[in-house]
DNA sequence: GTGAATCATTCGAGCATTGAACGATATGAG
DNA sequence: CTCATATCGTTCAATGCTCGAATGATTCAC
């Protein structure tokens, strides 16, 4: 019973296989932002914005998951691309909010583009069926986790 | 016609979403194995030997993508832990084989418990149909990836 | 008002990974 | 056979990414 799953257990687990394509997705996107002056977390900064428009950076730290002077760090760059502008708070003048620009609509853009080019790079090999299905179950998994 | 896209385009996408949860999965699957005293790429180079069993350091390099000093730090410790065997391969004494050992079995066994407990956790949310999907899918693309 | 808590920021430290050297071995040309 | 060149594994210093603690400004509770 113990050793049925024997040879290739591991590589047949969900964890393995998301960590291992996640890497390599990230590497891809990774590759195209650059061209941009991004970095992924860049782009993550930026949709987040989009997403829930205008938040402290400390909210933003806790959204994305990191530590908040990584924020400070990322928003200075988005800062000095003319991509984000820092206002601080008339009603908490110790919070920064974040807004994003014009230009940093357009930035997103070109990071979205930038993704579904990689997208399509990255699942030449899929149906038009397992690739919506993907999509749709990732999305899904994606917002269940550490919902609050 | 341009931003039609718009709104959340980014989110919307496979690389983004994967390289999220990728991140996120790695790191549920790292907090379990660590109390094996391994990290994640420990248990992919265990892994990649019980695939292909036998395989010379640098094979392993390119296999995982990492630099060969990379793999020399992981066998060392994999070595340390009685998980591997070094043998030069007398074909080629510069070659150093890696073999996995009973108790690296033994070890990668507990790796995979540690996954299927991790992805349990994760696919929660889930249907059981979409999570064999999910499975079918991921794996699919992983062997497609780099396959040269 | 005074002290505790919260936000953004700076800075030093930790960790993983890489790339450049080096010694040992192998291979091919002459 | 011998020498030049290439490959393997190894060591080591350097890089990049991220965090945690310390700091100053501001707010909040009482």
């Amino acid at each position: 019973m113990s050793d049925v799953k024997g040879a290739a257990a591991l590589r047949a687990t969900l964890v393995f296989n998301l960590g291992t394509l996640g890497a390599l997705a990230s590497d891809r996107f990774a590759a195209r932002v650059e061209a941009l002056g991004l970095k992924p977390k860049h782009a993550g900064l930026l949709a987040a914005l989009d997403a829930g428009s205008a938040a402290s950076q400390q909210e933003l730290a806790t959204r994305l998951g990191v530590a908040p002077s990584l924020i400070v760090a990322l928003a200075d760059q988005l800062q000095e691309l003319g991509a984000v502008e820092r206002v601080r708070d008339p009603e908490d003048r110790r919070r920064q909010v974040l807004t994003l620009t014009a230009g940093g609509r357009r930035l997103l853009t070109r990071c979205a583009e930038a993704a579904e080019a990689a997208d399509t790079e990255l699942t030449a090999g899929l149906t038009e069926a397992q690739r919506t299905t993907l999509a749709h179950t990732l999305r899904t998994l994606g917002d269940q986790q550490v919902p609050h």
